[in-house]
DNA sequence: GATTGGATCAAGAACTATTCTAATTATTTC
DNA sequence: GAAATAATTAGAATAGTTCTTGATCCAATC
């Protein structure tokens, strides 16, 4: 009758990704991020995991968002002081936050062009990260 | 013997900015952002703006930034979700945050270069705010 | 010059997202 | 299969920030 068997690995997950391994928990937190492109917060994910494992823990919806992040299986997007949103598009890209919906779109660069060709960089600097976000409305016309 | 009364205007300072009445804390911390132009924490704010005000509080501190941000006087900017810094600097412009010193140095855009030049984004969008955050090494070659 | 009303300030409590701690449970290695 | 290692859990702790409440200040009027 128990369908639910706690830690089982799915067919359809590597054991491993990056050298991360693909524990239950974590198969559920990054299968959630990949159907979901929502950019949910820690809490949000927390809350609909809940359906798959629901003896789960926020502090180990935590722990497996940090490991995700770590291994750069997942991004971690930040807007001003709100709770951090992941996402698992590693595309680099910026975001763009509709105030009117509260939604949160991803922004491709253009091809061909780099931010050095933008912004006035300090001789020498090696960037390693990159966040652009943008604020504002979809107008409706 | 009392030369600091409480809340006396300055003479260099206006009366208002931009609406918002420059009372004596709002001043300080204004002009220790002006002066100061290493992105300071509330915190960092607090502490150096006691030689001015012995009794000020935290919570005023806090008051007064957001106060000065709502009116467009200063800029809030934050990384990550690390304690958010105070910019006097209303140019457009990014910072880029060196992980060698922790500093944080503005970078301005390059002339004649917009950001839809480089972002595609969708159609029809008005941006009323762009953040560009880069983290890396000033490498000292 | 006193009065009044609204804005500002101070002090500390409260809040919230996140991290830490310690104990339990799974998994891997020997 | 036992020992060692890693992951998970629940709840306590933390830190930055916001809220609450009462006091104070200030400008405009009487």
């Amino acid at each position: 009758m128990k369908t639910d068997t706690p830690n089982n690995h799915q067919p359809d997950m590597p054991e491993e990704i990056n050298g991360l391994r693909m524990t239950r928990q974590r198969q559920e937190v990054y299968r959630l991020l990949t159907r979901e492109r929502t950019h949910p917060t820690a809490n949000e994910v927390f809350m609909r995991i809940k359906e798959a494992l629901p003896n789960v823990s926020l502090a180990t919806v935590y722990n497996c968002l940090e490991a995700l992040v770590q291994h750069n299986v997942i991004r971690q997007v930040n807007f001003d002081r709100e709770p951090s949103r992941y996402c698992s598009n590693l595309d680099e890209h910026g975001h763009f936050h509709d105030e009117k919906t509260g939604k949160i779109h991803d922004v491709k660069f253009k091809s061909g062009v780099s931010l050095a060709d933008v912004l006035d960089l300090p001789p020498n600097t090696v960037i390693k990260d990159v966040e652009i976000t943008l604020r504002g409305q979809l107008s409706a016309s």
